[in-house]
DNA sequence: ACCTCTCAAGCTGTATACAGCTGTGTTAAT
DNA sequence: ATTAACACAGCTGTATACAGCTTGAGAGGT
């Protein structure tokens, strides 16, 4: 009952905090494949105009996640199989540079936070939730970042992420079982190689875990469709 | 005196054609680290509102080339050494994946477009002119993107080359005489990788002349600051 | 029943007006 | 002479109105 709670302004979107949301929610599938966004939706939601919000979808045109057209609208793209075959390739091989380009000190905090996510990994185990998942995989991809300390790589490896996030995290809904006791492994082993401040493993790691969801992707999605 | 030459309406300029051309303009030095870009200014200039301007300026941020800010003004960023050092160690690691994940056939196209560069690039010697060196370099660019199969490694490969352009030639106005014989062995040696239908030479080439620009950078810009 | 044409609804693309921010030069007080 | 405050010029950021394109529904002819 509080007016001041009610009419409290939230913090100003930005354009770039409209970019990070639409994306986010891209990758969480709220917005899915062959979803229409509308810009007048879209500035009505976040209570600012279509101006920014056409610069937030410009941004994200280049990731290949959206595609507009003039007429119709902007819609979420259906990545093809080759997309997704070329996305996986690519981070397959940008993944051990992670650890070949970087030079950057493992703190207590990065402990600290891979701590963190390996026991809400393991509570997954009990409270099978598809958002969590995702939030997990996306601090950790935030981890990784923080550790490439070439500006350049980690550029490309977000926008690799990005790509290749939509698909994957529809695995989850179809292959959970599978794909939590991975990831329980993926940020144990990762957690080693930072103790051990060993970079390169921590590429490699990213490599081969890489690999696995790769082959899911190809069982569920690839499979599916041939047959 | 014909009018209709006069008023004729070139072709009407569309976001991408701006983007395009002020990025050709940045790496031609047309557009100078430090200068100010304008938007009233470009969009008088291309006859068009300030709106499809700041669209593909927006574009060109990512790059990390230029940069906004509300009330200064746009400006074409330097790049720190450590960030020339990232893109260079960057393209250095992807070059090698040009081949490795590349399955183009290479056509009679192809070949002839390479021998047309080699003949441009000889004619280099007698008339050195900074523009046509870019110009040789820009459409050698795009062979190599036409050769990518993988449009994410394709995208990425760009996104490096745009951002380490604009650096290299610049080198060419100090050390032109280096610079020229280099590019007509590296064309020449592709030619042959070509010839023989050998992408993963193709890429190690890249790796290889992409070492050379690098350690002229090196010695022209790092070197020149630090006496 | 079917095909075609037309038109209108609804979207994005562009132009324009205005709000807000920043740096600079000027002015006044000390 | 120096410094601090202030106002203004000029830029980007945003809102809004309008133009242009695309699609689908519906009317009308066959």
């Amino acid at each position: 009952m509080n007016a001041n709670s009610l009419t409290i302004e939230e913090t100003p979107h930005t354009v770039q905090s409209i970019h990070d949301a639409i994306l986010e929610r891209i990758c969480l599938l709220d917005f899915h494949p062959g979803q229409q966004l509308k810009e007048a939706d879209l500035a009505a939601e976040f209570g600012v105009s279509r101006t920014p919000i056409r610069d937030a979808l410009s941004r994200i045109t280049h990731l290949n996640l959206i595609e507009t057209r003039n007429g119709v609208g902007t819609v979420v793209k259906e990545l093809s199989n080759q997309k997704i075959a070329d996305v996986y390739t690519t981070r397959l091989e940008l993944a051990p540079l992670i650890g070949t380009l970087s030079t950057t000190e493992i703190t207590p905090v990065h402990l600290d936070r891979i701590q963190d996510l390996i026991l809400r990994a393991k509570n997954l185990e009990v409270e099978k939730n598809s958002r969590s998942y995702v939030l997990i995989n996306h601090e950790l991809h935030q981890l990784l970042c923080d550790l490439i300390s070439n500006s350049v790589l980690r550029s490309f490896w977000r926008q690799a992420y990005y790509q290749a996030a939509s698909v994957w995290y529809r695995i989850f809904d179809i292959a959970g079982e599978d794909s939590i006791p991975s990831l329980i492994n993926e940020l144990t082993e990762l957690q080693s190689a930072l103790k051990n401040q060993d970079l390169i493993a921590v590429g490699h790691i990213q490599r081969i875990y890489i690999g696995y969801g790769y082959t899911r992707i190809q069982q569920y999605l690839f499979d599916n469709k041939t047959k």
